[in-house]
RNA sequence: GCCGAGGUGGCGGAGUGGCCACGCGACAGCCUGCAGAGCUGUUCUAUGUGGGUUCAAAUCCCACCCUCGGCUCCA
């Protein structure tokens, strides 16, 4: 039974979702007046691994991001960079794409952006106002906070004593109270705009989610996601305007992901402490980035430091290692049991064993608000009991090294790590093959080498092969071989 | 001030009443011509401080100390 974590209650929660067999989710994606840092990586791959954890749990996910394309930030960037607003959106969308792809983060259902959706938020605001719930003021529409009676109900905040905008003097002067938030601001000279009942302007930060997220997956959704800065105001501020609107709950379950910290201080762009995802992955694989951030659970605070980020890669060298020699039995078992059919040893019932130990560990820990770190212990005791197994003398069959394939293959898939090492029979190119097999001729003579006692060109061809990046280690069965 | 998160071994990180995951590092043994990988074991009588409850507490209660975050843009 999957448990998760819900902001509004702050208990856990079992699951059920609004529609059987769906799950319909939205999270905040970032503002893209600037590069994505390790901070947003954080938060994407959390949920990312949530959302990956729900498909294997057989829901039908459909799961909405938004990019935050036109507010005060892209405005002053844009001019600074001398630019426009859309280009800048454009760049950065574009970048954010490849950080995320390399990160091995699963696409959204969609990306709608704010610009796309004007007339709808136009029409929001509007029944606003004409429910009482907004007022326009000076070419500028202003949320009515004393008339929302559950505000604060997600923050348990009193609610704001100021806009949640930039607080600016005119603004303040237009508002009824200090608390209320801006949902359409007025055109500032120079500024881009739209046209609106209220003239000429642009939408606030927070009607955006609340329109797309009511458009793409209906009035009430069951999962909206995003960092816990985002809790007050953005969020108690969405709810604020959907839920007047519509008088549903608008999310069932609010769930917010903890900060990477550097130095135990959160990592943002004001403080100056962040890393781009370019800047990390041009020195850490992505997959070891990638498990760095999982291992701790999603809403724990998740501190930086490159030491961290080698723990990361020896554990995931570790984890390659292990699925390597998997495929090396798989290969092995194949080729006797074409000759021979093998019979099921007790090797191959402890194997059987542990693996269905592992797939419950796993899922109960998943199923436990998302527990990656106890997820993760369970796959390496399982792969250190693999390890035991296929380095001994017993056999394994076909059967079972298929299932145990089969497993891992899914359980990668949930994680996002390690599944393009488990390519079976890759296609390889005709350099590709001709490079293999004078590795194994050189293996060969090393081999005849060693036979006569002759270490010292044994070693030679080790070393030499090392030098050109390709690692030989002996083995019972003979020596295997594998870049570096 | 208000709201919230947290302090676990050399390090990271789980665990919400008993026997204290898992990983990284270090060391030893097995294996090996050597190395690597792998396995096994040790480091490991760890739980911010002081009290209390209990046969039993990291886990519950009280007090205190410290760190970080939100209340202004932020994943």
């Amino acid at each position: 039974m999957l448990e998760l974590y819900n902001t509004l209650s702050r208990k856990k929660e079992p699951f059920k979702p609004l529609h059987e067999g769906e799950v319909r989710m939205y999270v905040c994606g970032p503002t893209v007046y600037d590069s994505s840092h390790l901070g947003h990586a954080r938060s994407i791959v959390a949920f990312d691994v949530i959302r990956r954890y729900l498909e294997y749990k057989g829901f039908d996910v459909r799961f909405i991001q938004n990019f935050t394309d036109i507010d005060d930030k892209m405005i002053k960037r844009a001019d600074e960079e001398g630019t426009s607003t859309v280009d800048l959106a454009t760049k950065y969308i574009q970048e954010y794409f490849e950080d995320f792809d390399k990160l091995g983060v699963k696409r959204a259902t969609a990306f709608p952006k704010a610009t796309e959706h004007i007339p709808e938020m136009i029409e929001h605001i509007q029944k606003l106002v004409k429910k009482g719930y907004a007022y326009e003021a000076n070419n500028s529409v202003y949320f009515r906070v004393s008339k929302f009676k559950k505000y604060g109900k997600l923050s348990r905040q009193e609610r704001s004593k100021e806009d949640a905008e930039e607080p600016e003097p005119a603004e303040l002067e237009e508002k009824e109270q200090p608390e209320d938030f801006a949902l359409w601001k007025a055109m500032k000279p120079g500024e881009p705009f739209w046209e609106s009942p209220w003239g000429k302007g642009r939408p606030g930060w927070h009607i955006e989610c609340s329109v797309m997220s009511t458009k793409y997956l209906g009035e009430s959704i069951d999962i909206h996601g995003g960092g816990l800065d985002l809790v007050f105001p953005h969020h108690e501020n969405e709810i604020a305007q959907s839920e007047a609107l519509t008088g549903k709950p608008f999310v069932r379950y609010w769930m917010h992901n903890g900060f990477l910290t550097v130095n135990k201080e959160k990592m943002s762009k004001s403080l100056g402490n962040f890393f781009t995802i370019q800047e990390i992955t041009a020195k850490y694989d992505p997959e070891v980035v990638r498990l760095f951030l999982i291992s701790s659970q999603y809403r724990s605070p998740i501190d930086f430091s490159d030491a961290q980020l080698e723990e990361a890669k020896s554990r995931l060298v570790r984890i390659h290692n292990a699925i390597d020699l998997l495929q090396r039995r798989l290969h092995e078992a194949h080729e006797t049991e074409a000759r021979d059919p093998l019979k099921p040893s007790d090797a191959d019932a402890e194997l059987w064993d542990r693996l269905m130990t592992f797939q419950k560990e796993f899922e109960t820990a998943m199923d436990d608000d998302f527990n990656t770190p106890m997820a993760l212990a369970s796959l390496s005791s399982f792969l250190s009991k693999t390890n035991a197994i296929l380095s001994s003398d017993s056999t394994v069959t076909t059967g079972t090294l298929l299932k145990v394939y089969e497993i891992l293959d899914r359980i990668g898939e949930v994680l996002g790590l390690f599944r393009d090492r488990m390519q079976l029979g890759a296609i390889k190119t005709a350099e590709a093959t001709a490079t293999e097999e004078l590795i194994r001729l050189l293996i060969e003579l090393r081999a005849q080498a060693r036979k006569k006692k002759d270490f010292e060109t044994a070693d030679y061809i080790r070393k030499q092969l090392k030098e050109y990046g390709i690692l030989l280690e002996d083995e019972k069965t003979g020596t295997t071989w594998k870049w570096i």
